[in-house]
Order: structure tokens, then sequence, then C-alpha cells
DNA sequence: ATGAAAGCGCTAACAT
DNA sequence: ATGTTAGCGCTTTCAT
């Protein structure tokens, strides 16, 4: 019907005719109401369909019982830490607003202070932050950080295990008797990236392997870059039999140059990624690959902010998060 | 830092020494302010990291740039189409906010109008509802429903062809050689559930294959009751050879249930899903099952409410998708 | 038991 | 060019 104008606690007023706070008081169950009006006022905000804005209350209540789950974009990591953190504020009276600007590419780096700023103190009383960028203690509300591009110890973050992941894929690939491995490392600025390199030298380092710099090349967690690399380390005189991708994305690009090659997987070429994407189960052959346990990393994060927010006290605990491997079917003894 | 006490206009106002409505020209870029002025103020805000908050402005402000995409619960279903959804806002200026309960048990049936009274008029210009209970074109805001309870024809929708997906469904099971066909139905009170149910009858009708009743439980669309139902169609004297349900999530919970009681998938029991989301392909065996283009509605959905709010008429469009069966492993000819 | 009024953070007339 | 003021919808003292 005509124009799309909220109900409002105006309109519950006039109608019952009572006053503004008296609607306020019903709504809330404060004491100080008579049974008749409260049962009239409750009436008439049944026919009118009223409910109180969030907007509205939040400004002006210091608590919302909201918490906000700020995204750069709604891509398959985040969306799984969504299942997670459902999880995780069920039945805690808690509602969860999740606040993405759609990945778009003006949000440049910082996006993540940007929202914060814009939702805390009214809307939210605290939030899970995804993949931020830049993490400072600053922002002047309750956080946990969910796989941070830097390490920072000051605040709380909860990540996956990357180093021993990455440990574990080259152990696997050295049992089944690969030598010379290469890896496609990921994004250099990031700690996730960083963390599985170190992991790959430590696994070679324990296993007396030497590493053979000219077999670490950058795929940037990226399929064209990843793919250019894969090219180049495949048409080495004497190319790796083996190569750690340092994400799935990067191991799904390996895997294609492989085959335009004229390679097959896992005969001439074992390939192991990092993540455990659902794409990585479809591509053929599946990958091998160190699985993350994302959703876990939703729920985690959303219980330690639910911590903080009762105990007003900022332990920065780090929850790092066991990986494990996922044997499939792109990986096997090297051939000769 | 000490208190997380945001940073408002009035603490920019004070520290650049002009006054409140200063500092909002010089953030909305209205005219009236000394080049001056706008530096020194700009200079402020960046120091103290000042952004806007969403709530207040939302309050203020007739429009938000900011749709809403209300759902009940963060599972497979809805967390897929907000992929799509990002999508469709990517590049048009518009934020995405998600809203959820946590499916929390309180949330009965109407949950949509709640969320959908509490955000509108403030926060956000429109909503997407997904998959809403009862669905009137009385809310007061520029919706559209996804996958709606009742067909209403008043209101726009998007949905997937449930009929002719489920109809192929029991195709491909007929053709395998099955004729003892059990259906684990959805939430009766739900469209999509009663076009399956439908679909099924209509397939097996088409192949001349009676219905028997006892083989028909309600999966409610949930795990745990699906996995009741399961557990009770496969302990009968004489259990179906294949189960087609509703749902993915059903299908999964008849699987464990399956391996549980020692069955092998496919050879055992032959089982169909509905939806294919993400984890259709992770389980062991990975499931045959009906392909909705998920993503693909919550990007129409978008468009859709787009063009809603660009063009205030409410032309009442129904957008319904093609399905497609998905073969994978959980699907062979019966046994004996 | 009820209502008037202030104010949460912000924007947009309307002064000056 | 800058400041003052009145709300947006709501809750909460503080009267009455």
């Amino acid at each position: 019907m005509s124009k799309s104008s909220r109900v409002t606690i105006h309109d519950v007023a006039r109608e019952a005719g009572v006053s503004l706070s008296t609607v306020s008081k019903v709504i809330n169950n404060r004491y100080g109401v008579a049974a008749a009006t409260s049962a009239r006022v409750q009436k008439v905000i049944a026919e009118l369909g009223y409910e109180a804005s969030l907007v509205a209350q939040s400004l002006r209540n210091h608590e919302t019982k909201v918490i906000g789950i700020l995204v750069a974009d709604l891509e398959p990591f985040s969306t799984e830490l969504l299942k997670g953190a459902a999880e995780g504020v069920r039945g805690t009276g808690y509602e969860l607003v999740i606040y993405s600007a759609g990945g778009r590419t003006e949000a440049r780096d910082g996006w993540e202070r940007r929202y914060l700023s814009r939702l805390s103190g009214t809307l939210i009383d605290g939030a899970v932050l995804v993949t931020p960028t830049i993490v400072s203690a600053q922002y002047g509300a309750p956080f946990v950080a969910v796989d941070p591009h830097t390490g920072t110890s000051e605040i709380p973050t909860v990540d996956a295990d990357n180093l021993r992941g990455a440990q574990t894929a080259v152990h696997h690939l050295i049992e089944l008797g690969h030598r010379r491995i290469a890896m496609l490392t990921g994004r250099p600025d990031l700690m996730s990236a960083q963390l599985r390199e170190q992991g790959f030298r430590t696994g070679m380092a324990q296993a007396g392997v030497p590493v053979d710099e000219s077999l670490l090349l950058v795929g940037d967690y990226r399929a064209d870059i990843s793919a250019e690399a894969a090219k180049a380390l495949l048409t080495m005189d004497e190319p790796p039999t083996a190569i750690f991708a340092a994400n799935d994305i990067s191991a799904i690009a390996t895997l294609e140059v492989a085959v335009d090659l004229g390679l097959e997987v896992p005969r001439d070429l074992s390939i192991v990624g990092f993540d455990n994407v659902p794409e990585s189960v479809l591509c053929t052959p599946s990958l091998t690959t160190v699985e993350q346990p994302i959703r876990e990393m939703g729920l985690r994060a959303v219980e330690l902010l639910l911590q903080l927010l009762r105990a007003e006290s900022i332990p920065a605990t780090h929850l790092t998060l066991d990986t494990r491997l996922v044997v499939r079917q792109s990986t096997s003894a090297p051939r000769r």
C-alpha cells in the first residue's frame, strides 16, 4: 500500500492513546505500566506489526547484542567461516550481522578499520575481522582477527597452523620418495604465505634434503602468476618431481599447466595444495592438500569474542588450530 | 585508547576548532567550506581515524546504499546464495548487510517480517528475503523473496524449477532400475518442499510406478529429523533401494545413517539429493543431486531488487531458474 | 501509572 | 564561509 513508510513508536503511541515512553516501557517490559494499558498497547503493536528499529535502538543503547563479522568479500573462505560463526552464536542471545562491501576494488588495505569504525559503538558490540590487512589494537572496539595478514601479538587472533601444515605436506612428498621438490610460494606480504614457506624449508631440513633455491617461485596465491611459475619450473632441464603450492588455487593452476605440457599427474608430477577448498576435490585428478579447519576457525573466533565481551578484559589469546593433510589423487611416488 | 569510546563527529569538530556542520559538509563534500578549513578537518579526521557511524547516518538519511540479505540461518544454501549476491552488488556502489539470528529456535514463522521491520527504513534500502515463511506485500520496504514459502503472485520472487528437478531425479533412479523408491520430504510448509514432493509423485506416475506412501517420510530439510527418518526407512522389513532426499542436508544425513547401519552406498542404497551445495561433493561417496543455480539465484535477486529500488515500481516478476541433475557416485543400479 | 524532555551521532535547513 | 538548530526513532531519567 502507498508509500513504504515504517511503522514507528509514534504511530503505536498515537493509536493506543498513550505516550512514547509508555510504549517503550511495554516493549522493554519495564515496571510502571498498568496491566490494562500494557494489554492495549500490545494489541496495537500486533495490529500495526510494529517492530522497534534496530538502528534507533542501538543508537540509544550501549549494548546491542549484535556481533559483526566483517569481510572484504563473500567467497569460499569467508562464507565457510560464516557457518562456524553462526554455530558460535547459537543459543547465546546474540545476533549476527555480516558486513561486506562486495569486494569493491576501491576498498584497498585497511577496509577493516573503516568497517569497524562505522559499525562499532553503534550497531555492534564487537566484531570478527576476517583476513584483515592491517591489525591495530587501536580500533576502539572488542574484536578478534581471523587469519590476519600480519602477525601482531597484541590482539586476539585465530588462525591455522600454516607452519606444521606445510611441513606435513613436505613429509608426505619425501616419504613418497621425492627429493627434487619445488614450491610455489604465496603472497609475500601475507603471514600465512611466509609461514607456509618456512614450513616447507623446515620440512626439507628435517629430512636432510637441501633446498634448491631455483625451485622456489612466487605464485602469489593467484592462478595466473602460479601458472607462469609452474610453466617455468616444468620446462627446466631437470624439472622437479613434485610441487608444493602455497594454496589450492595455485595447485590447480599448476595441474592445468602440467596437463597442457603433456605430463600425467601424479605419474610424472606430484602436486600438493593448501586450504582444501571445495574445488580441490572437483579437479581431475583430485588434489592432495592441507586442510584448514575454516568452520572451526569461525566458531572459535566468535567464542573468543563473546568471552572478550563478557570479561571486558583483553587477553591477547592466539588460537592456532591444527591443519591436516588430505591425501587424494595428485600425489604418488616419483616415476623412475 | 583505554575505553572503547568511538570517535564521533563532535571529537573531530572540537579538535579542528569548527562546528559540527562544517565537519559534516567536509565528509559529504558539500559546498560552502573554505579549502583551508576543509584541509584542516580532513587532517584531523585522518589523525583520529574517524568514520561516520553507519547507524547515525542511516537514521538521518532516507537512502543508505545498503541492501540487506535476511536469512534465518547461515547454512550451505544461504551462504552459497551470498556469493551470488556479492557478485550482484559489485560495482553498484551498494554495500551488503547480511542479518541472521543464527537460527535460534524462538524465531518461529514470520522471522523475516521481524527482521525486515527492524532494519527497513533505517539501515537498509531494501532486502532479499531468503526462504521466507510468510510473504506479504505489506512489509513497507522494497524486497525480493528467494524461494519463498508460499507462492504469492503479488511480490517479486526468484526460485528454481523444483518440480522438474524432482522429476529428473526420479527418472534417473527409475532408469537405473529402482522401483522401491523412498522420499525424505522437506519442510511441509515450504512451497519448494511441496513442489519437490509433487515432482517425485509425477515422476513416479510417469514411469507407472505406484507410490508406496509408507516410504514418504518428513525430513524437514534438517539433518537430525532426516537421520531419524532415514533410520526408520532403512530398518524396515523391506527397505527401499533408493532414497530421494528433498535437500542435500537430508541426503548427507541419510548417507551417514546408511554407513552407520553397515550399508554400502550406492551398492546397497542409492541416494539423490537436491541443491548441489559444496558439501555434496565432499562426502564419500559424492552425492548425485539436483543442482539449483543457487549463486545465480542470489545474483538475480539482487539485480531485481536494485531494479526495484531504481524504478520505485513493483512489477511482480517471477524468475524460475532451471535445475539440472548432477550424477556422481551415490547412485547406481539396485543390487539384486 | 503516565508523560515531557533530553540526547545517542548525524545531516540539512536556516541563520549569520 | 561558518554556526545554530531541529529532528531521524528510540530509551531513560525525572517530573507529575
